[in-house]
DNA sequence: AGCGCCTCAATTGCATGCAGTTTGAGAGCC
DNA sequence: GGCTCTCAAACTGCATGCAATTGAGGCGCT
C-alpha cells in the first residue's frame, strides 16, 4: 500500500490533487483574494492539464466551500458572509476541542518534538510577511489534527481551518500572530501535561479570541493578474510544461 | 424550476447533484451496500449522462467520504472500519449539540408543525423496511441542522449523519427504531420548551445511544467475510439477495 | 490438481471538440 | 453625457475518442 496516498482531505488522482493544494495554498495565503476569478481554461493552461482536470478540482474546492461554483459562470474564490465566517469558528471550536480532548496526555514524544519544531517555525515567520504567518498558524492545529489518526476528523478540521483562514482575508485587520503563537505553545504545554479540561479551555478561548480579533469589520479588495499570483504555485505542479500566457484575467 | 437549489451539500450543476443525491439515497437506503463497484460507465448509462458527469459525481462523494476511489480502480461504495465509525459519531454528537443549541426556543411555529410532521411519517414508516425508517430518522436530524440557518453547519450534519448511516449498514444488528421515534419526539419538546442544556444532553444520549446500539463488536470482521457479516440476515431475508452480493450495479 | 504466466476485455485517465450561455464593449439613440 | 441594444468573444456544459492500466480467465507446466 502508500502510505503518502489518502493523508488529506479527498484527492482523487494526483494531477487533481496537486491543482487542489495549489489552490488551496493559494488562497489561504490570500494570493487569491476572495471573488478572484478562476476560469477553468487559465487553470488548465497554467497547470499544463485540460480543462477536464481543472474543472474536477474546482469541483472539490467547491466541495470543500472554497470555491464558488455558479452555472455557466466562472468560478470565483468563494466569499462567505460574515454569518458563515461566525458560524465556521463555531464549528472549529468543537472540533478542535475534540482534538485536544483526545490527545491530551497522549502525545508521542516524537509528536511533542513536531509540534514545538512547527511553533518555532512560526516564531521565525513572524518577521516575514503576514500571509505566511497565517498559513503556519493555521497548518498547527491542521498537524494537531493529523495526531488524532482519525481521517475523518483530520478532514474536517482541515476543511473548516481553510474557510476561517479565507474569512481571515475579508474580514481581519493586519494580522499580529504573536500571541497566537504563545497560545499555541500553552496548548502544547497542557497537551503534554494531559489536563483535558484545561486544554480544551485554552483551545476554546485560543480559537475565540482569533474569532474576536477577526470578525469585526470588513475589508477592501484589489485586483490582480490571476496568472501571475499562480506561477509561484505553479512550478510545484511537477513542472509540466508550463505554457504560455496569452490571456490576462482580472479579478475586479 | 429555481426554487430548490442550493439546499443541499454542494451539488455544482444539476446533472451532476441528481446522480449524487440518488446514489446518497441508495448508500444510505443499504441498497448499495459498502464495497459495491460503481463503474462510471454503468453509471453514466443508468443516468443517461456521460462518464464525464458519472466521474465528477463520484468525486463529489469521494469528498464526502461515502465513496471510496482508488487510482484506476473501480470506484466503490465506502468500507469505513470500526474506528472510523466510532469517530465519526463522536464528531456527529458535537456538531448536532451544536444545532440543538442554536435552535433552542428559536423555533418558529411552522417549524415546529414541520418537525412533528416528520416524525409522525417516521411513525407510520415503522412497519415498513428498515432501510426506509433509516433514512426517515437520518433525515430527521437533517431537517433539524436545515433550520439552523447556517449552510456550513447543514453541510457538515449532513455528510457526517450519511456516513454514520453507512456504518449502519456495516456493524448494525437488524435495526429497531422504536425508542429512536420518541427521543426525536423528547428533542422537539425540549426544544420547543427552550431547555438549551437540556436539549443538548438529550441530543447526546440520544446520538450515543444510537452508537452504542449499533457500534458494538469491537471489529470483529477484519478478513473478507463478507458472507460472516451477512449470516445474520441470511434466513431473515431471501437468501438469494446475498448470494447476488458481488455485482450490485450492472449495465443493464 | 495446483501454480504461475500471459493475454485480452473491461475500465479508468485525460484531452479535445462542439453547442449553448454569459459577458462586456461598442454602436446607436435619447 | 448617459442609456440601451446588439453581437462577437469568452467561457462553461457535456460527450466522445484514444491511450494506459488492471484483473480475470485461459493455458501450459510441474
Amino acid at each position: 500500500m502508500a502510505p503518502r496516498a489518502a493523508s488529506k482531505i479527498a484527492e482523487s488522482s494526483d494531477k487533481v490533487g496537486v491543482i487542489c493544494r495549489a489552490l488551496r495554498r493559494a488562497i489561504i495565503e490570500q494570493a487569491l483574494e476572495p471573488g478572484a476569478k478562476l476560469p477553468e481554461d487559465s487553470l488548465g493552461e497554467r497547470f499544463g492539464v485540460s480543462r477536464t482536470i481543472a474543472r474536477h478540482a474546482l469541483g472539490q474546492l467547491a466541495a470543500e466551500g472554497l470555491v464558488e461554483l455558479r452555472r455557466n459562470r466562472i468560478a470565483v474564490v468563494a466569499t462567505p458572509s460574515w454569518q458563515e465566517a461566525r458560524d465556521a469558528f463555531d464549528i472549529r471550536i468543537e472540533l478542535e476541542r475534540l482534538v485536544v480532548r483526545q490527545l491530551a496526555g497522549k502525545l508521542t514524544k516524537s509528536q511533542i518534538v513536531e509540534l514545538n519544531t512547527h511553533v518555532d517555525a512560526e516564531d521565525r515567520a513572524r518577521d516575514g510577511s503576514d500571509a505566511v504567518s497565517i498559513r503556519l498558524a493555521t497548518e498547527f492545529h491542521i498537524l494537531l489534527a493529523n495526531m488524532t489518526n482519525s481521517p475523518i476528523l483530520v478532514r474536517y478540521v482541515s476543511e473548516v481551518a481553510y474557510r476561517c483562514c479565507l474569512t481571515l482575508s475579508l474580514y481581519s485587520r493586519p494580522h499580529s500572530s504573536e500571541c497566537a503563537i504563545n497560545e499555541h505553545r500553552a496548548i502544547i504545554a497542557a497537551l503534554v501535561k494531559g489536563d483535558e479540561a484545561k486544554v480544551m479551555s485554552l483551545m476554546h478561548s485560543h480559537l475565540d479570541s482569533v474569532a474576536n480579533r477577526a470578525l469585526v469589520a470588513p475589508a477592501p479588495q484589489r485586483g490582480r493578474d490571476l496568472l501571475d499570483i499562480l506561477a509561484p504555485y505553479a512550478d510545484e505542479a511537477d513542472s509540466a510544461r508550463v505554457v504560455k500566457l496569452p490571456k490576462v484575467v482580472r479579478a475586479r
